[in-house]
DNA sequence: ATCCTCCCCTAC
DNA sequence: TAAGGTAGGGGAGGAT
């Protein structure tokens, strides 16, 4: 009502008088301005003439010149519902009724349902996409239809469940408009996500920025591709403590708090706790890294957070960097403010969210670089403080103090403590310079969210934002999140639990070899004579595939055949020897997103005889529809289906103990949740009675799965991107490694720093893109996942396992394989074995083979091409072509020491 | 003492 | 509320 919009009002005064004083001013009216945006969150805007409230999109812009300001985006928040088909007009009529002066607007748009029947033959589906003024507004209507769907489909079950009874239909009611929403799509999605996939704006990107009236313009600059230099601090707090126990803000107090912003470091000391004044200090730890520290001694804590929150009103950072800051620096902070009467939040913008674990600022980004360590540094959980990353990623020893020294050390030992104190700013900061920061904003520019969450997302969220972009784009409207079903029953009983199995692991010898400890061999003549046999296939593949080039063009093929031969002719006619081995590690490159991408696999291309029958393209003969093989496991209860029939009647008619002793409510009054806990719970304990075991052992099961390859390749196309993307970061990696080498041979230090930082860049962007490509595959097991399918997954665990497998049979033969893992062969080979040859064409090229790898390869294409890959080339007339892929190969490391 | 389950951590 | 997956080793600690 009223109050609210008034209460709103105050709220965004309070808002605006703030970011107006850090820097971030609104950008009303005057000439077109470019900016680079930082970052975008929501919020609302009142029109000045009617008050009326409206959701909006603040986005905040970094200048060239280095200053800041925001725009307003006005943009109407929506979602979508499904009715029964022809209803659409009436139960748009009958929601504007149901909802007058909730909801803004309806359309009736058409979207690609890839669920619908036969949507290939160009079927769209009708939907209502339902807007409004505010968000408020639409999760008021939200959970009021949602309810609406949820008691419309138990509706349809239990006519559903009449007819297949009584084999007869019911007669149809007179319809109430109510009952026919059967559906809401694409309800769950964060107004400013929406925002960011509908208008197609990126944190991280330049645009020109131009206001006329209340609407806002924006025009990326895709000319522009340096990043803005937006101010940076990267903080760090050393705090009392009692013994042997951690920090805690209610008693202990802040010592000491060292920050660099934009590489110049400043540390505000807290003589209550420091023994003596600090002077100004230096802690470079290595040339690249330096750091000179301005120093401020203060009288008391609320000294020291003044001094610091106006430093920080003066500087007005766009981007604030700490190391765990999260749960610790920003927490402590906000309560010691808090205790000395000052509300951060008030200061400068950044408020905790204790349920969350994050503090964050509207106007201003957070970045954690704990975060980007756990989730795309790649290292081990052991080596995740900031000491062990800075050693391995900064490459220098940081200063090491006991935490159980630091407090007496404050006061006896200043100058120690000072300079620990700034040694850990140092390492967050440039941390933060050399990887985190280019990361993050890389992929800022494609993630539909703000820096804030590209960093703390999960990878199979950012998976999913991705999918969402493309889905977008291609018209599709998104499945909602999956749920798992919960009363799914196996051989007569209720399943525990249910998934695939996985990749194929197997440890076959075990021991120490070395390259120089001869190791004896028991190979097999008849392998060595198909290796012979095949040697022309094979090499032929290695040049027309592998290198593509024309086998006609090159000049050495007999003289490469022969050398190989000769050594394999030997091998056949000793298989008895003992020699150095050759100690290799094979492996198939990005094997899980080559699998998908070779077989066209997707989610919705999972299709079962209903849907194909159901397709206009199912006619005789045809090639669109794969078959794979994967491998089901699953666990039941012991008691059968009747025994968990009995149990949950009864259980429904129970009264049920909640809280304590004295509370108890009827069974049929909890959650659904509730329900199924109490249930399981139940038939544990009866099957722990009367089977003396609660769950069967597992059970696996050899399914197949039909795969479309006509279906709307949007996944696949995603997925293919964000692998293309990979392997240019890789190549660039390649490119700077080889400068860097040029440059260290021509002396230039300048340029050595460069290529330097240039392929950590690189090789730090590939790393974590090869995080985000594994997640396409895990992602369609995701809780809660969109795009959800265990088919899927199990196909391409149980494909990959296939061909690691197969290559054991060959190594077997000619080697002795040592241990598979997932995607991997480790093995030794005969020294005298056939390895690397190179092949010259008339054009001067070079073209370097590695037989092992070859050989495997050629295996791996014959089994694993894919012939029936389809591509849409014209949508109107439905015309699809048909070719072969393989993407899967492998790569060879070694040979070893 | 021996199994087992659960948790943690790593490999892929 | 938000949430990549499975395989597999090892240790703690409870049940037998």
């Amino acid at each position: 009502g009223s109050s609210a919009a008034k209460e709103q009002r105050i709220r965004l005064g309070a808002e605006e008088l703030l970011e107006g004083r850090l820097g971030f001013a609104p950008y009303t009216q005057g000439d077109r301005r470019l900016g680079w945006l930082l970052t975008f969150s929501p919020s609302s805007w009142e029109d000045e003439d009617t008050g009326k409230i409206y959701s909006c999109v603040d986005l905040y812009f970094v200048s060239q010149d280095g200053s800041t300001f925001k725009v307003k985006y006005k943009f109407p928040p929506y979602f979508y519902a499904a009715t029964k088909e022809k209803t659409e007009l009436e139960v748009e009529a009958y929601l504007r009724r149901r909802y007058e002066g909730e909801i803004a607007d309806i359309e009736i748009i058409e979207k690609e349902d890839l669920d619908l029947k036969n949507h290939l033959s160009g079927l769209k589906r009708k939907y209502l996409k339902i807007q409004f003024d505010t968000v408020q507004q639409l999760m008021r209507v939200r959970s009021d239809l949602m309810h609406v769907v949820e008691k419309n489909e138990e509706e349809r079950d239990a006519v559903d469940a009449f007819e297949s009874i009584y084999g007869v239909k019911r007669v149809e009611r007179p319809q109430d408009y109510i009952n026919c929403i059967i559906d809401l799509r694409e309800y769950d999605v964060p107004y400013h996500v929406r925002f960011a996939i509908d208008n197609d704006v990126r944190s991280g990107q330049w645009y020109n920025v131009g206001v006329s009236g209340s609407d806002v313009l924006l025009q990326r600059r895709e000319d522009l591709l340096q990043r803005a230099e937006v101010h940076v601090c990267a903080f760090d707090i050393e705090t009392t403590k009692l013994p042997l126990k951690f920090p805690d803000a209610e008693y202990d107090s802040v010592m000491m708090i060292s920050y660099m912003i934009d590489g110049q470091g400043y540390l505000i000391i807290n003589r209550e706790c420091v023994g003596e004044d600090i002077e100004d200090l230096e802690y470079t730890p290595k040339p690249e890294f330096e750091g000179h520290f301005r120093v401020k001694n203060v009288a008391d804590e609320v000294g020291l957070l003044k001094a610091w929150f106006s430093h920080m009103q003066e500087v007005k950072p766009g981007i604030y960097v700490t190391y765990n800051g999260d749960f610790f620096d920003w927490p402590f902070l906000e309560k010691r403010a808090a205790h000395h009467g000052i509300k951060m939040n008030e200061e400068i913008g950044f408020q905790c969210d204790s349920n969350q674990g994050e503090c964050r600022a509207k106007f201003s980004c957070h970045l954690d670089c704990f975060a980007w360590v756990k989730r795309d540094s790649y290292l081990p959980q052991g080596s995740q403080g900031l000491k062990a990353v800075t050693k391995a990623k900064l490459g220098y020893d940081p200063l090491e103090v006991n935490p159980e020294d630091m407090v007496r050390f404050a006061m006896e030992q200043p100058q120690t403590m000072a300079s620990y104190s700034v040694s850990d700013a140092v390492a967050t900061y440039y941390l933060y310079m050399t990887y985190v920061h280019p990361f993050i904003f890389s992929l800022a520019t494609i993630i539909p969210m703000s820096p804030d969450e590209v960093l703390r997302k999960g990878s199979g969220t950012l998976c999913e934002m991705l999918l969402m972009v493309q889905a977008f784009q291609a018209n599709i409207i998104c499945p909602n999140k999956h749920q798992a079903d919960l009363e799914k029953f196996y051989n007569n009983r209720l399943v525990e639990s249910e998934t695939y199995i996985g990749g194929h692991v197997e440890c076959l010898e075990t021991g120490v070899f070395r390259s120089d400890l001869p190791t004896k061999f028991q190979l097999e003549p008849s392998a060595f004579e198909q290796l012979i046999e095949n040697l022309d296939r094979d090499l032929q593949y290695a040049i027309a595939v592998e290198g593509k080039l024309d086998i006609d063009s090159v000049t050495n093929y007999d003289e490469v055949k022969d050398a190989i031969k000769q050594k394999l002719v030997s091998l056949r006619d000793h298989p008895t020897r003992e020699e150095c081995p050759l100690i290799y590690h094979l492996d198939v490159a990005a094997m899980y997103p080559n699998i998908i991408l070779t077989n066209r696999l997707q989610p919705p291309s999972i299709v079962t005889d209903v849907d194909c029958t159901a397709c206009d393209f199912n006619r005789p003969g045809k090639n669109c529809l794969r078959t794979l093989e994967w491998v089901w496991r699953g666990e039941t209860y012991t008691a059968k289906k009747s025994d968990y029939h009995h149990i949950k009647r009864q259980i429904e008619s129970e009264m049920i103990q909640t809280g304590g002793v004295t509370s108890s409510k009827p069974f049929l009054d909890l959650s659904k949740p509730e329900h199924l806990l109490k249930l399981k719970d139940r038939l544990k304990k009866y099957c722990q009675k009367a089977y003396k075991r609660v769950v069967d052992k597992p059970i696996t099961e050899v399914r197949e799965a039909g795969i479309c390859m006509r279906e709307n390749s949007f996944y696949v196309d995603t997925v293919r991107s964000f692998r293309d993307r990979r392997y240019e970061y890789k190549g660039l990696n390649k490119t700077w490694k080889g400068k860097l080498s040029e440059a260290k041979a021509s002396g230039n230090s300048i340029k050595i720093q460069e290529a330097q930082d240039m392929v950590v860049l690189y090789d730090s962007l590939q790393l974590a893109h090869k995080c985000i490509l594994n997640s396409f595959y895990g992602y369609v097991m995701r809780k809660g996942a969109r795009w959800y399918s265990m088919e899927m997954a199990g196909v391409v665990t149980y494909t990959g396992a296939k061909i690691i497998q197969n290559a054991r049979l060959l190594v077997d033969k000619i080697g002795r394989p040592l241990e598979l893992d997932t995607d991997g062969i480790w093995c030794v080979l005969p020294g005298s074995f056939p390895e690397n040859f190179t092949f010259k064409t008339k054009a001067e090229k070079k073209l370097t083979i590695s037989y092992p790898c070859v050989m495997l390869n050629v295996d791996v294409a014959r089994t694993n091409t894919n012939d029936q890959y389809q591509t849409l080339k014209d949508p109107v007339s439905k015309l699809y072509t048909t070719n072969s892929e393989c993407s899967i190969e492998f790569e060879v490391d070694g040979p070893y020491k």
